[in-house]
DNA sequence: AATAATATTTAGACAAGACTAAAAATACTT
DNA sequence: AAGTATTTTTAGTCTTGTCTAAATATTATT
């Protein structure tokens, strides 16, 4: 049995982790998790000793096969209540980090499985991010920013990069929620500010804004 | 902000505590805790230094008006969860406990705010246990054991005593569950066993049985 | 390749929460 | 009311997870 701290380490190890990088430094682990770097070096001896990371001195570590699972079990968990706050309980996209955050850490697989069916097995978070199913996998993200559209390109709302409660008032003010189609008609080349359709009506959106919304192909499921 | 630690020793402080007794012994507390004496003493000083028991060595400790609205909360936010798991999760009575005993340390008003409301504000736990609103008020309880009732009375079935799991099953088996109506119709004087008659069919029941189901007056609702 | 800068680890300390064993206070018996 | 039994508290230790400061290793610079 794991605890709170111990998932909140693999968790971090998980994120830091790309396809590329072999061993994530110490350093990194500790800014994330907003502690001592001496502090992570203590940890990550004790999951080094559960076989959950591998852990070379001065090299920094990489989740085991078994971390693997672990951390990925801990997204799911995370992810799985968002879209239970956003959608169930009212919470807008801003809020419900934190209180996931505590909810991730709760132990029933039953539970899990339940609120997955509950909610109807989603694939992707209120953010857009995959949900791994109960072995790990999950569907390739296709996202991509709305700054990355062509003129005449559409796509559908999934997202958002910045989740400040500011910008999420301004995308309800426009009309633009989860799941609604946005059209790019028009990108003006001197502030890269873009013209978009949004169920029938034409809005003036900023280059920054273009910049935290995330689009997946409407062509796709 | 409280510890899940000191959260239940406060819980555990609420639930010996009757209008007659002025304070709860130590031993008492250690019980229902499964933890030790001295470890109670140290927890309680804590307790009294944040205002939330009055403590007199050698005395034992009484909840202050504080520590008693903490404690209501954390109670209403346990039975809240236990109604989310059986209504909405599909758990059966005696599997809600454990889980209810995580959900309970999670920190946000809005999302018991919510749940409250996600479950059209229910008053009464899976176990006929009252639910406290916000200021800890709960409807005092109108429950009384199954053999309480005489022949020919009836009530709702709202709870159990005993919740292990073989005494749940044997409840599902007989078709016994919340909310159903229940009718006394011959009591053998021999063994205190019972007749009843649960939706049209007439059941034999022990009197082990009967001292373990919770029924409330089908008149109040 | 030697030195400076940065990153990582070690050593030692601390707070929370729990425990054991011993001391002190209260309660029970006769 | 005195002595025994029980309960409660104290004192000291342990584990988990954290920290600071010092030591050591690695990386970057010239």
């Amino acid at each position: 049995m794991l605890s709170q701290s111990e998932e909140n380490y693999i968790k971090a190890i998980y994120h830091l982790e790309t396809p590329l990088n072999k061993g994530i430094p110490t350093n990194a682990i500790a800014k994330s998790l907003e502690t001592k770097a001496s502090s992570v070096t203590d940890m990550i001896k004790k999951l080094s000793d559960k076989e959950l990371v591998v852990y070379k001195k001065y090299h920094g570590v990489k989740l085991t096969s078994l971390g693997e699972k672990v951390a990925s079990n801990i997204v799911r968990k995370h992810r799985l209540w968002e879209v239970f706050l956003v959608e169930k309980l009212n919470f807008s996209w801003d809020e419900v980090h934190d209180v996931a955050e505590q909810l991730e850490h709760i132990k029933s697989p039953k539970l899990i499985n339940q609120l997955d069916a509950l909610l109807g097995f989603p694939k992707y978070d209120p953010h857009g991010d995959p949900i791994p199913d109960e072995n790990g996998n999950f569907n390739a993200i296709e996202k991509k920013l709305l700054s990355a559209l062509h003129v005449d390109d559409s796509g559908i709302c999934i997202g958002v990069e910045d989740s400040s409660s500011s910008f999420l008032r301004f995308l309800d003010n426009k009309g633009i929620e989860l799941g609604k189609t946005i059209k790019v008609v028009q990108k003006e080349d001197f502030d890269n500010s873009l013209l978009i359709e949004v169920e029938g009506e034409e809005i003036s959106i900023s280059n920054k804004i273009a910049n935290n919304l995330y689009i997946k192909n409407n062509e796709l499921i």
